[in-house]
DNA sequence: CCGCTCAATACTGTCGACATTGCACACCGT
DNA sequence: ACGGTGTGCAATGTCGACAGTATTGAGCGG
C-alpha cells in the first residue's frame, strides 16, 4: 500500500490529474500549470497520500521537461502538500490525525478574532452576503452535495475574516483551510451536524450584525469547538499512509 | 530609491550577504545553501526591500547557475520573503505598516490558544526553561543587545507553544515569527517596554504553572494588545520601498 | 537460509544553451 | 516637441545532458 507502484499502475493513477491538466497548459507557462494542476488534485483527493513517485514520472505524465516539475514539487513542498519520503521518494503529504485535531484549535483561535473584527468592522452588504452563503449550504445540503457544503463552509469562514478586514489574518486562514480541505467533509455529513453548523453560523451572523464583539467571539469559538468534538467522536481514519 | 541599482552598487550590497553564503556552501547543496543564504539575510535584514535584481545576478554573485538560484527564489516567493515586482523585477519582499499592525491581531489569538494548552499541558521542567529563558532576556536587556532580546523573546513565545503541545499551532506560530523577524526589535526599546514586557511574562508563566487556563489566555492576549499599542504609537516606518 | 558486499541502475542536482517574451530606447511622423 | 511605432536587448522559462549519489538486486560467504 506504501510502496512504490509500478509504471502502469501510476499511469493509471495520474488518468484524472491528466485531465485537469489539459484544461490548463494552454493558458498557463508549465511550471504554473503543473503547480496548479498538482494542486488541485491533491485538495480535492484527486490525487492521495499512498503512491510514490519520482519527478521523471510526473514530467512524462505531463510532457514537460524535468525542470517545470522540479519548481512546481518545491512550492508544492513549502505548502507541505507533497513530502519527501526517505529523502527521495516522494509522496503526497499525508495528514495525521493527531495533526486534523491539532489544526481545530489553530482554528478556534483565529476564527476567533475574525469573529471580532468582523463585528467592528462588517458592512451591511458583506452581512447580507454571509447570509447569502450560508442559505446556499442549507442548499446544497438538502441536495446532499458535501463536496461543495464543505467547501461553501470554508468559504463562509473566509468572508468573515475578509469581513474583518484584517487582510493578514484572512491569509492566514486560507492556508489552515487549504490543509482543511484534505479531511473536511466527513464532519458534516454526520447526521445533525449540518443542521447545527448552519444554526450557528446564523448565531454567528447576528452577534457580527449587532456588533457585539464578545458574543460573536464566543459563538465563534463555540463553533469550531463542536466541530472538534465531532471529529473527536469519529472513528474515521485519514487515508493510508 | 526604488529603482534598479547598478552592477557595482549591488556587489556591494550583496558584500555581507557573501560572507553568510561562505559559511554554508560547503556543507550544502548549492539550492539549499543559496536559499538558507538569503533567508538568513533577510531576516536579520541584511538585505533590505529596496534595491531590486535578476536571477543572473544573484547567480553571478554566488558563483552558481541560474538553476539552484531559481529554486531558492521559488521557496522564498512562497514564504513572500521575495517578490516580483512589474512581474520581472525580483526583489527583497516588503512589509506595510498596516500588515504590521494587522500581524498583532494574529498573534493575540494564536498565542492566546497557545497560552491555554500550556496552562494545560505544560511540565514544570519546561515551566524552568520558560523561567530561564525570560532572565535570559532581562540580562541582555540590560547589555542594551536588542536583537538578541528580541530573538529570545520569539523563542519565548515559541516554547510556550511547544509546552502546549500542539505541534501544527507551533508550527503556525513559527510562520507568524519569521515575519515579525523583520521588523520586530523596535517595539522593545521604547522606553520601560522592556520592563513590562518581561512582568507580562511573569504573570503568564504564574498562570501557566497555576494551571489557570482562563488567567492564563487573558494574559497573554493582554501581552500581545500592549505589544501592538506601543507599535501603533510608534511613528517608525518601515524599511523603504 | 540469512546477511553482507559490490556492481548495475535509477534518480537527483546542477549546468549551459536556446527560444520566447516583455521592456527600453531610439526613430519616425505629425 | 510629443506621441506612437518598431527594433534591439535583456531577462525569463524551458529543455536536454551530465556528473554525482542513493538504491536495488545479484552474487557471495557465513
Amino acid at each position: 500500500m506504501s510502496v512504490p507502484v509500478s509504471k502502469q499502475e501510476l499511469d493509471s493513477l495520474m488518468q484524472p490529474v491528466v485531465d485537469l491538466w489539459n484544461e490548463r497548459k494552454t493558458r498557463e507557462g508549465s511550471s504554473d500549470a503543473v503547480f496548479g494542476t498538482l494542486r488541485d488534485a491533491i485538495l480535492t483527493r484527486t490525487l492521495v497520500p499512498g503512491p510514490q513517485f519520482a519527478e521523471e514520472d510526473l514530467a512524462r505524465t505531463f510532457g514537460v521537461s524535468r525542470t517545470p516539475v522540479r519548481e512546481a514539487i518545491l512550492r508544492l513542498e513549502a505548502e507541505r502538500l507533497i513530502e519527501r519520503r526517505g529523502g527521495r521518494r516522494l509522496s503526497v503529504a499525508r495528514i495525521s490525525p493527531t495533526e486534523i485535531l491539532e489544526i481545530y484549535d489553530v482554528r478556534v483561535a483565529l476564527d476567533g478574532v475574525a469573529a471580532e473584527l468582523a463585528a467592528r468592522n462588517a458592512t451591511p452588504p458583506q452581512i447580507a452576503q454571509l447570509r447569502w452563503l450560508n442559505n446556499q449550504m442549507i442548499s446544497f445540503a438538502e441536495a446532499a452535495d458535501f463536496a461543495r457544503v464543505s467547501s461553501l463552509s470554508l468559504e463562509f469562514h473566509e468572508h468573515i475574516a475578509e469581513a474583518g478586514g484584517n487582510a493578514f489574518l484572512l491569509s492566514q486562514i486560507r492556508v489552515v483551510h487549504d490543509r482543511v480541505r484534505r479531511f473536511e467533509r466527513s464532519t458534516l455529513q454526520q447526521p445533525g451536524r449540518l443542521g447545527t453548523a448552519s444554526n450557528e453560523h446564523e448565531l454567528l451572523l447576528d452577534a457580527i450584525e449587532a456588533g457585539d464583539v464578545a458574543r460573536a467571539a464566543e459563538v465563534a469559538r463555540g463553533h469550531m469547538l463542536n466541530a472538534k468534538k465531532i471529529r473527536l467522536g469519529m472513528t474515521e481514519v485519514p487515508p493510508p499512509e
